[in-house]
DNA sequence: AGCAATAACTGAACGGGGTCCAGTTATTCC
DNA sequence: GGAATAACTGGACCCCGTTCAGTTATTGCT
């Protein structure tokens, strides 16, 4: 289930790009000049397609990275709905981070984990990443503060959901730098969310 | 102890800024119009200054918000290698940001925390408050992996580093949210960092 | 007093990302 | 064969960040 699955309009112009064939444009160009090194308008020139239509599709250059970490993600609020009421707020964020995580494998590794050198320290791309996972802090803020009963900018919601989110990260990070025969991402998932919820559970 | 004192060189031209008159012109500006709104010419016609002169005093825009902030937690390897060396890990990590945190206070809050609405969504600023966060999970990493025994790319020191800044990034953000009648930053942080604290000792 | 050395500032240019928009092109429905 | 619809084009614009050659203000030496 991509992300945009061109639905087929059936009135106007027919597309002549898609999300996918930019990204595969622009992957081709990072891994011969870098991220730095190549422009928009050479990807978009690439893909067959003038620069506004890049921007069409993506937002903004660092953009075309996040495309099937997205739909992933798009999956935590509908994982966190359907969990079991009676779970305290970080076992039941663990187990939904961990069927998101489900969606990435050995063989699945999204693109910008396994040519992080050839991004380089792009900011830009780091600063892309961080709007997700601040997005998700958000969505994760507001779960934990339902299920305390407390308003979502209290201090213990805001420390339940960024430090799952800061958990998750560095589990990412570990497994992606494992490098090949690093196995599934679930494991190193848990095994950074245990001592948190230990944590929690046990002052509260 | 300002971020740089203007030692006073004693040869060559003397400076016709300094890094609090473009601060304190931006931060006018920022009121006036903005964040996104003001321009670096802006600030620094306001300063009295060539533009290209603004960036001999701050590689960015977005790093004008940052000159406290940066002077209190350059502190923080200092404090780290001063720690009990029986303390846990995070225990240390934990009093070492409470003394980052002790350069601050309910009448003592960095500009950009109490603005929040000026500078609005603007993308870069966030981008680069995570700049500076990642430059200090390094820091805590390697130390944690040194306490530990263990390589720095290992899971657990990841995950003590990114979850104490985690911890500690919710903790000022609760605090400053507070509004005027929060009292010191040490007692939100405290409260943040002691569920870490019990998980990662039990699970050890 | 004059002259080198030093360091900050100026101004102008350039590349690139992101936005905007008016105009064009390709398709479907009637 | 028209509307209506929607994607694409191309060019203009703003602003950030970088670079650099040239200018200006100061100190120290002779």
């Amino acid at each position: 289930m991509p992300s945009t699955p061109s639905p087929r309009p059936a009135r106007g112009r027919p597309r002549r790009a898609s999300r996918d064939i930019l990204e595969e444009a622009a992957y081709e160009l990072f891994l011969e000049q870098g991220y730095a090194g190549t422009t928009v308008d050479q990807i978009a020139s690439r893909a067959g397609v003038s620069r506004g239509t890049f921007f069409n599709y993506f937002a903004a250059k660092s953009d075309v990275f996040w495309t099937q970490v997205d739909d992933a993600v798009a999956e935590l609020p509908g994982y966190l709905a359907a969990s079991d009421p009676s779970l305290p707020p970080l076992r039941a964020i663990g187990e939904a981070l961990a069927d998101v995580a489900g969606h990435f494998g050995p063989d699945r590794v999204p693109w910008v984990l396994n040519q992080y050198e050839v991004v380089g320290s792009a900011e830009e791309v780091q600063a892309s990443a961080i709007r997700r996972l601040t997005r998700n802090e958000l969505v994760l803020r507001h779960f934990a503060a339902a299920r305390l009963g407390t308003d979502a900018d209290a201090l213990l919601p805001r420390v339940i959901a960024t430090t799952a989110i800061a958990a998750a990260t560095a589990a990412v990070l570990a497994w992606a730098g494992a490098g090949p025969g690093r196995g599934a991402l679930e494991p190193y998932l848990l095994r950074a969310l245990a001592p948190l919820a230990d944590g929690f559970e046990r002052s509260s």
